[in-house]
DNA sequence: ACAAACTTTCAATCCTTTCTGAATATACTG
DNA sequence: CAGTATATTCAGAAAGGATTGAAAGTTTGT
């Protein structure tokens, strides 16, 4: 059974994803992991987050894809338990990794595609505009990948960064 | 008139949008601004893409907000125009500032917030958690703040960073 | 092989968000 | 200042997503 405060936390929590592109039921499932001291079952979700055996599957589901939570066993026991990915870079790391496949990827690929398919004579306004997009972005996207793609080298840096060294 | 190229992008970059936490109206009236290649007025957002005038203005005020476009004027003509930021790292980093306000600000207080009011007992593993979990979104924070406040010296990083050489 | 647990699917329903269009406000012109 | 052009707002309609609950399917352990 949850504090007052825990709920509203939970709540608060649910209502951000919404604006993070993951649904209301799948952050408050996050939420619920976060706050637990032990791994969660799925009962334990339907029954605490009010919520049916589907969704909260589903949600499970998703949020193992996303990496923000882990799959444990708990031995004489059949049934499966979730816990929160207990590092917290880590964790941080496999959000933005995921919300750039998802956002910035596709929207590069369409500016691309246009590019290469809509013949903008070279030298107007929009040619140079899309172009200059499309470099942006790509300059953007080394940067991220490479921050991304070597966690402890991220590490290190953000650490180095972090500890008020001027940039 | 647009051509069907132009069209297709318009379309997919709205779809873009729904992930983007904007919405259709807003992503598809911005693809249509960066495709002009002059200014563009209520009327011809309104014809263009087949929506509301009430739509278009909500959209383009909206767009304003977020710093994505601008208002200009065309002498002579007493109806606003618009046109698409023509500095694309500007763009970008105002997406990015914009959408750290949105999403990830209201996290991190929400975070605090709990653990200010809810007295989690120290030494226990959610209390480890959520202090780890604070002091890891406030390094990003703090990182996030100085990266995008300070528009010239990002941009020379960016170039630094992704001109190959080794983090 | 059986049973317990979990997952998936999907139509119906509920809830939210978005969009419209008329009403309202604002700004400009002569 | 009256009249007209333009922009914005907002209540209600429409569209879109999320959730449920039940049924069918799958996996796992004994």
């Amino acid at each position: 059974m949850l504090s007052e405060e825990y709920k509203r936390f939970i709540e608060r929590w649910g209502s951000l994803g919404v604006l993070w592109g993951i649904n209301r039921s799948m952050a408050r499932v996050h939420a619920l992991l976060i706050l637990s001291e032990e791994p969660v079952g799925l009962d334990t979700v339907t029954e605490e987050l009010e919520i049916s055996r589907g969704n909260a599957s589903m949600s499970l589901k998703e949020l193992r894809n996303w990496g923000v939570i882990k799959r444990v066993s708990i031995s004489g026991d059949r049934r499966d338990f979730y816990v929160a990915e207990p590092d917290t870079w880590n964790m941080i790391f496999s959000i933005a990794a995921e919300r750039k496949k998802r956002e910035f990827d596709p929207a590069l690929e369409a500016l691309d595609n246009l590019l290469e398919n809509a013949e903008i004579e070279e030298g107007t306004g929009v040619h140079e505009r899309l172009t200059e997009l499309s470099d942006t972005m790509k300059t953007f996207d080394h940067i991220l990948k490479r921050f991304l793609g070597n966690e402890k080298v991220s590490r290190g840096l953000l650490e180095m960064l972090s500890g008020g060294k001027s940039i």
